[in-house]
DNA sequence: AGTCGCCTGGTA
DNA sequence: TACCAGGCGACT
């Protein structure tokens, strides 16, 4: 569900709580999320201390005093709660990590789809490794952008997705970017010009840091580290306003599916 | 490059 | 009842 703002204020959340912390006890409680697997991460997690935490992309890295990760990705319905009062955890639990002293990290997760990694240098998740630059990169993300654009003719919207040109756009905020940019989403990757993909580099930008500054977007699930909703949900120009006026015209906000995914754009000041 | 599967839950 | 959902990997 988190893109890459939700995710950044979740470790913004937990950044004062869990370096440090000594995991005295670990519940996997969903088998299948857990790679290479629960019995691996119960011994291996167990009795260590957190030493960092960090995020890539939208994954969320914990260092712990062996020299291990643990990279967490939240996919569509992953939350992570710490609370120092622990109350009886949810229908839905992947996994929890009790510290010393009481306090725990939950893993909340519904549909169930959020992934649970532990690795070593080498064996990280595939999805991280081949992650692209973070989007404040410039020059990078550029040179990806405009790579991918010479060669097909894949739709802009399928390009910003793709986790390997950039990392931490998601759904909404790709509508809002290239709404920003003024670019149809459909619209073929190899007829953006070079002023537009600098155009739509600037609104990328743009939003990502709009979504940060509002402490993410709570349209459904989300809630950060200490379970608060943000509230860029009010903010947005076009994502979710399907019928409603376009913010720029007045022209009812389109909605079609684009890369396989539900977009919602402006017919007339996207072109 | 598009569609399906993974899952559950909320809403029309 | 049907369709939709902040993701992504495995299939055609």
């Amino acid at each position: 569900m988190p893109e890459l703002p939700e995710v950044e204020t979740i470790r913004r959340t937990l950044a004062p709580y869990l370096p440090g912390k000594v995991i005295t006890r670990v519940e996997p409680r969903l088998a299948k999320a857990f790679r290479p697997d629960p019995e691996t991460f119960l011994r291996e997690v167990t009795g260590r201390k957190i030493t960092s935490l960090a995020r890539r992309g939208k994954y969320l890295l914990l260092s712990l005093d062996n020299g291990k990760k643990i990279a967490i990705h939240l996919r569509m319905s992953g939350r992570l709660l710490y609370s120092e009062n622990p109350s009886p955890p949810p229908k839905h639990t992947t996994l929890i990590l009790h510290f010393e002293g009481g306090a725990e990290l939950l893993m909340e997760d519904p549909r169930k789809f959020g992934t649970v990694h532990l690795f070593a240098g080498k064996d990280a998740p595939p999805g991280l490794t081949a992650l692209g630059p973070e989007p404040e990169k410039k020059k990078e993300v550029l040179a990806n952008l405009r790579a991918a654009g010479e060669r097909r003719k894949v739709s802009v919207k399928a390009v910003l997705l793709d986790q390997r040109v950039l990392a931490g756009l998601g759904n909404i905020y790709t509508d809002e970017a290239l709404f920003l940019a003024g670019i149809d989403p459909s619209r073929p990757v190899n007829r953006i010009t070079p002023e537009e993909w600098e155009k739509l580099y600037t609104a990328i930008c743009q939003v990502l840091e709009e979504g940060l500054s509002h402490r993410g977007t709570s349209r459904r699930d989300y809630v950060d580290g200490k379970g608060e909703p943000g509230t860029h949900q009010d903010y947005l120009r076009v994502y979710g306003r399907r019928d409603q006026p376009c913010p720029a015209c007045g022209e009812p906000v389109a909605y079609k599916r684009v890369a396989g995914r539900g977009t919602h754009y402006c017919r007339i000041c996207q072109q």
